[in-house]
DNA sequence: GTGAAAGCGCTAACAC
DNA sequence: GTGTTAGCGCTTTCAC
């Protein structure tokens, strides 16, 4: 006999639904589904009988017919810029663990950049009647915020507040600040500061926090900042490779010490140095911000943001209101700190 | 008179519903339908009438309603065992702009490591009735793959070959072989490797193929494979950094040349040169696979495997498949392509 | 080209 | 503790 081959991706038989299960036990279809879900009495006889069937049959509830039902989807969409820059692939990192170990489903929408921004917002978010966003270095202004509430919505953010929502960063201004202190104290004068571009769209402006708190604790010092010494790189190792070792080609006037708004920057700058023949932190002292992995083989001295843990709050915080427990919608700071490694000493 | 507050996060109206449209335009929800899908003969006139409705009420349509109805969800999961690895966020970076392109969400499923496979397997595939999903570097057994497609759910695959879908992937015995050669055809014969360790679980044979690659390379040329220059890394720049440091520190015996199975290692490889004052290429020549952008600031000569390629052409796989166009279930080769930059020279 | 009506598969009142 | 009964908000035959 010969059997007609079926197309492989369609079922070959109809599954098993909540009233096969019913119909096996011989119960009510709303007694299965109390069983299945715990959202009533049930005899824990029934339960362990309901439990067997379903398992038996290989039932599998339909996701879209309990969310159409009960209202919520065990879904939360997690909006970022890039899902391919250290940063934020660690905090997705983050919540999205964090999200998975609570049972629910994390939706990316990765922007690359804000293009996706506008369709993110309306087709999306709305639409797909998610429980919960997190928004990532993503500034939305009241009526977006507004919108999502009243669709429902709860939201938390990370880097920078929202109205409304609980959000939470790290304090940008303190932790450039203090980096560049820290240079200070152990006798630099001529520092100089690799940051990023001006923020555009949507952004926050941490990098120009940082360069606030550079700017900020060097007056305070009374420290002169020269203009040539503000580079702009685009947060990457090379970028900021290229834009240090042309600063530090010229040995007439160089700075004794980089202060580099992340990471990634500030190990280019050691390689930069490293390539010229300058020693680090003889020469040079350099000290970044993030704690990215890659500073532990540089020896880089940085602040650490704990990135991670900055996703993993935010998830919490999204989870806290999904069970009811009111948040309050306050920005919240959370801790950096210092990791002194072997790229910062005094000036010879 | 006092308006009582509502919680911020309940609707203060119930949202418009498509029969609101419906009878806004006079006609019935049926023909709304057709309308703003496009799924069925709808007049002009009358589809310009609903969509001015619509947009005039703010109608956005229910997901799981829409879902449920027609049995497809515009969701597509991507499962993979890392997303804070350069590799995978790239990876998903390009599936999920892909997807996200043509009107589909992206629905992560973050395994890290394999600690949540069983469990997305049953609870979540299934459950949510996902339209697809793409699996990244992850071996799923037969069995597992015939529950999805009977599911109705397609797979792609990424990293190696999955029985009965699509996948794509480099040669990475291929590519080991070729970077090996071009050491040897440099002119090295003493020729170090840096590897991961054995993989286990669920994961493909990756950093093996690379290193059996290595291994054939050299065998072909009569070469000797030193065990000691068998450095077993964990993919990182710093535990690379660590295990090439140690090997270099003994200046006796030491090798001319040292091909990286990714390029997070051989930069890492390249700075313990440098740090042991060993110029790159004078007294080392280092080789990586990946083209990791980090690898541009260190000059670094490496096979291109197209991360972000490797993920969009997985996407389109699984498009392909939901728009009713058959796909063999073949496995890809995905072209690499050498990228000869400043770290590889003949041995001096 | 359009409408009526029957679901999609589950949940949640409400009775008992 | 359990069953009955309405929906949830769309899509999709099937008539007309």
């Amino acid at each position: 006999m010969v059997v007609p081959e079926l197309p492989a991706h369609r079922p070959l038989q109809a599954p098993p639904r909540l009233k096969d299960v019913a119909a096996k036990v011989g119960v009510s279809t709303a007694t299965v589904s109390r069983a299945l879900t715990g959202s009533g009495p049930v005899s824990s006889k029934t339960r362990q009988r309901v439990e067997e069937a379903a398992k038996e049959l290989g039932f599998v509830p339909s996701h879209h017919a309990s969310s159409l039902a009960s209202g919520r989807s065990r879904n939360i969409g997690v909006v970022l810029p890039y899902v391919d820059r250290w940063f934020f692939a660690t905090v997705l990192d983050g919540i999205a663990g964090t999200l998975t170990g609570a049972g629910y489903d994390a939706a990316l929408y990765n922007l690359q950049g804000e293009n996706f921004l506008e369709s993110v917002l309306t087709d999306f978010l709305l639409r797909r009647h998610l429980d919960a966003a997190a928004v990532v270095s993503l500034r939305l202004d009241p009526s977006e915020t507004e919108q999502l509430f009243s669709a429902g919505i709860p939201l938390a953010g990370i880097g920078g507040s929202l109205e409304g929502a609980p959000t939470v960063s790290v304090d940008d201004l303190d932790a450039g600040l203090r980096a560049t202190n820290h240079l200070i104290e152990l006798g630099h004068r001529r520092i100089a500061f690799v940051g990023g571009p001006p923020e555009a769209g949507r952004s926050f402006p941490m990098a120009s926090d940082r360069r606030r708190g550079f700017e900020r604790a060097m007056t305070a010092a009374g420290l002169e900042i020269d203009p040539r010494w503000l580079l702009v790189a685009d947060f990457t190792f090379s970028g900021a490779y290229q834009r240090v070792k042309s600063l530090l080609a010229a040995p007439a006037d160089r700075p004794t010490a980089i202060f580099a708004a992340a990471d990634e920057m500030a190990t280019g700058a050691i390689l930069a140095a490293a390539n010229l023949g300058l020693q680090v932190p003889g020469d040079l002292s350099v000290i970044g911000i993030d704690a990215h992995p890659i500073g532990e083989a540089f020896g880089l001295t940085t602040v650490n943001q704990h990135a991670r843990q900055q996703g993993t709050r935010a998830a919490q915080l999204l989870l806290q209101q999904l069970s009811g427990d009111p948040v309050t919608a306050s920005h919240e700071l959370h801790p950096t700190n210092f990791l002194v490694r072997s790229s910062t000493a005094p000036p010879v």
